[in-house]
DNA sequence: TCTTTATGGCGAT
DNA sequence: TCGCCCTAAAGAT
């Protein structure tokens, strides 16, 4: 479930179970040998997450720079660890517990130098001290559709697909309105939001954007459970009334990716 | 036992 | 804009 907010509970989660001591480092798939080799034995000095990468500090020796994509996969268990698939392509392994990386688009040592580059090309984020007013200097020059701006990871970092669709519901914005047609008014409120929706993310590590007075109880209709997980107004909701107010939550396709809104909520 | 889909991002065109 | 990379679970047959 690779959003901002997952890399950030993932960084605090390696720092709570490795952090400071020794760990073993292994590549049982061995797309990561060269590396794991370096690293085995070495304490974890540091986990820190931008946005959805995240990157873990051996000291001088530099850093794993992570980034799960779309399938990536990392999960913790109790020590000791089982015999690894091969499709495991990092393992951490300390006295208690292990972590298992799957399926990253990236698991790469890095130096300090090339850590900075990636910071320097990401937007900001909201998960990290800090304002939006970065993201608006683009955003408010910008032609492209906010829905298109808000997964775009150099105007702001750390926002999926699911965040974009909901934050846009939640302000009543339509997903389709040039960036430079917003106000700063109606962008401070977004980037708030996102604040807040995001921090209660990495809190519970699941994402959801439900106020109370939507909710299935609130609103006298059945429990409902998204297949995700969370509970959310239009993310993969397509076809499906409104929670809010009835009409036809719609998608369509925007850059490869889906789009999710409610055409009579989000007219702003 | 298939095919499809997914909360991403990169590089080539 | 397109193809491509990576994995696993859900859905279709």
């Amino acid at each position: 479930m690779p959003e901002g907010h997952t890399i950030h509970r993932l960084a605090a989660d390696h720092w709570e179970r490795f952090g400071g001591r020794p760990v073993r480092v292994t590549s049982p798939q061995g797309k990561f040998a060269d590396g794991a080799a370096l690293l085995d034995g070495r304490p974890l000095e540091d986990s820190q997450a931008h946005g959805k990468h995240l990157f873990l500090g051996f000291g001088p020796l530099g850093w794993v720079h992570i980034h799960l994509g779309l399938f990536g996969k990392l999960g913790f268990g109790p020590a000791p660890a089982p015999p690894a698939g091969d499709t495991v392509r990092l393992r951490l392994a300390g006295d208690e517990h292990y972590a298992d990386l799957r399926g990253p688009t990236a698991c790469e040592l890095i130096t300090d130098e090339e850590k900075r580059a990636i910071h320097d090309r990401l937007g900001p984020d909201p998960l990290r001290p800090g304002t939006g007013d970065r993201a608006w200097e683009r955003i408010s020059r910008s032609r492209t559709s906010v829905a298109a701006l808000l997964m775009d990871q150099k105007v702001i970092a750390g926002v999926g697909n699911v965040y974009r669709a909901e934050v846009l519901f939640r302000q009543g914005i339509d997903p389709y309105r040039a960036g430079r047609g917003l106000t700063r008014a109606e962008w401070d409120a977004v980037w708030a939001d996102l604040v807040a929706l995001m921090r209660e993310g990495v809190r519970f590590n699941r994402i959801d954007t439900v106020r109370p007075e939507h909710t299935p109880e609130a609103m006298g209709r059945p429990p409902r459970v998204d297949d995700h997980g969370g509970e959310v107004y239009v993310y993969r909701r397509a076809g499906s009334p409104c929670l809010v107010c009835g009409t036809e939550v719609r998608t369509a396709d925007l850059g490869n990716r889906n789009l999710f809104w409610c055409p009579g909520c989000q007219t702003r």
